[in-house]
DNA sequence: GCCCAGGTGGGTA
DNA sequence: TACCCACATGGG
């Protein structure tokens, strides 16, 4: 362990990758598809799934209610197809039998956000992750999503007990930081995890968590 | 040709 | 409860 607090951190890594600021996308909707077609897969590949399941489906309903191969097909550039259409299928007919017929997540609003984080976690492929980019990204409501370079960079600058689980970090790591900085803490250990990767260094000079930065770990 | 990417769900002990 | 593993494609 080395004590360092979420603040510390956060003020640490702002000179090197800046400021993020929240601006809740337009369409809950479009984030959870966006996010699932995202799970285990490289950004390039996600969007151009997303890009070529938008052009070739003129809406979700569309979407929710085709034949599963040609969804399938649509976002097989995205890799994991088989298992990803389906689950995008079953998430927007759940989203539309609960609003009985309607693409929208706006009603998640009025909810207790335990309560809106537990029904989308009933949707199928929505685990934690992809319920708090929901939460976080489309709504502006305070959830972390806690993806793998957040768990790893956390462990190991000694903010969450290395052997805990994913879900008991990712609940650990949300009480630990303050809900205002959800955001700015997910974006900047993201881009210092997604560094690390890039990098695959064993040792990062010009970092400001030093020898606690998690680039000093070698893979 | 190999390696990896912003998880989830099912199976097993 | 805690692991382990399959899932699949594209780019470096």
């Amino acid at each position: 362990m080395v004590g360092l607090k979420p603040e510390a951190i956060m003020q640490a890594l702002e000179p090197l990758y800046g400021r993020p600021e929240n601006r809740p996308s337009g369409d809950p909707v479009a984030e959870l598809v966006l996010t699932i077609l995202s799970q285990n897969t490289h950004d390039r590949n996600s969007g151009k799934a997303f890009v070529q399941l938008l052009t070739t489906f003129g809406s979700w309903a569309e979407i929710a209610m085709a034949e599963e191969a040609e969804v399938v097909e649509a976002i097989r550039g995205g890799g994991l197809a088989q298992q990803k259409g389906p689950r995008i299928q079953g998430a927007l007919c759940g989203v539309a039998q609960r609003t009985g017929g309607d693409f929208q997540l706006d009603f998640l609003r009025d909810m207790e956000l335990e309560e809106a984080r537990t029904w989308l976690r009933s949707l199928p492929g929505v685990g934690p992750k992809t319920a708090a980019c929901v939460l976080l990204f489309a709504l502006g409501l305070p959830a972390m999503p806690v993806d793998t370079h957040v768990e790893r960079v956390a462990k190991r600058l000694g903010l969450v007990p290395g052997k805990m689980t994913a879900e008991k970090a990712h609940a650990a790591l949300e009480a630990l930081v303050d809900p205002s900085d959800y955001y700015r803490f997910h974006m900047l250990l993201i881009k210092h995890g997604r560094r690390i990767c890039a990098a695959r260094k064993p040792a990062c000079p010009a970092c400001p968590l030093r020898r606690s930065c998690p680039a000093s770990e070698t893979r």
